[in-house]
DNA sequence: GGCTAATTATAAGGACCCTAACTACATTGG
DNA sequence: CCAATGTAGTTAGGGTCCTTATAATTAGCC
């Protein structure tokens, strides 16, 4: 098995770049690196159920949503283009996990609906993802994890500014 | 322009997923929030030298290596498969940015070099992408920043059993 | 009626990754 | 020595996810 380990900037990091922060880049390089291995996990697991990240994000949305939404709602939830939520509903639509309907007063628009079967296997395989995802944090205390949301809470804020 | 905020799990995760753990839930959609923000705003910093993320890390790797890297060494820091980094190597060969070379005495293998336009690529972009790590993660002092690193080397452990 | 804005869909493409099969070569054990 | 096995890289084929640009339709407003 790869024995995988945080990241960690060079040795001479600092004289190589003067005007940076190396504990800055070793949290961005280990961000993205815990975080592929957090979806490469999710992805494995949801497999099975022939469900993707992204489309099971989409059933997710729905499936809580009060009912049926626009593609735009979509698109704005999962902070993708309208054009890549046309894709997701076509594909999640060819396993009968979604259905379109029109609008009944907005003819340009399409209302997306969850379906029974869709509903079925999102309360199938979202409480496998949410069971791992409290074993794969189980080395944190409550209160680490408190922390780590707000620390995260900061980085984004520096992110989207 | 879009207003992202933290991810939030529903108020009823209680009761909907008895087994799960609200705060795991919570840090693994923001993990993956905010990596997905920087990996985006590092794309869009690196894109205009016509280098994208993961042949940008192939660089970095390659430019501070000793010598020249064979594809298996490159994959094996990528944590991708060796079919891959052909594709990256390829994609990089054809912007003359590294070099394949025949192995001396092994001639199974072959050897990935850098060239110099490839490091003088990778000498401007790399100091731009450190700066904005600075920048992005201005908001958090040095012991906070400790205390996240320690927290993501948890998270990682968490994930690799 | 006519203009502008909004919405979905389509087309074309790029980045990134995988597995399986294949070739070439190296190594090992009899 | 040589047959079997292992290893390195590539190729073929496929999949996911995302983009921009464009088209077609409709709404809303003057």
């Amino acid at each position: 098995m790869a024995n995988i380990t945080p990241a960690r900037v060079a040795d001479n990091y600092a004289e190589l770049y003067p005007g940076g922060d190396a504990q800055a880049t070793e949290c961005s390089m280990n961000l993205l690196q815990v975080s592929d291995l957090l979806l490469g996990n999710v992805a494995g697991l949801i497999k099975p159920y022939d469900v993707t990240p992204a489309s099971g994000l989409v059933l997710s949305i729905l499936r809580d949503a009060d009912g049926p939404l626009a593609p735009n709602q979509i698109a704005e939830r999962l902070i993708v283009s309208r054009a890549t939520v046309t894709g997701l509903v076509d594909s999640l639509e060819r396993r009968k996990l979604v259905k379109r309907r029109a609008h009944p007063t907005d003819r340009r628009m399409v209302l997306v609906e969850i379906t029974e079967r869709g509903r079925e296997v999102t309360d199938i395989f979202r409480p496998l993802v949410h069971r791992h995802e409290r074993d794969w944090l189980a080395g944190l205390t409550a209160s680490e994890k408190t922390t780590l949301l707000a620390l995260l809470a900061r980085v984004q804020a520096g992110l989207v500014e």
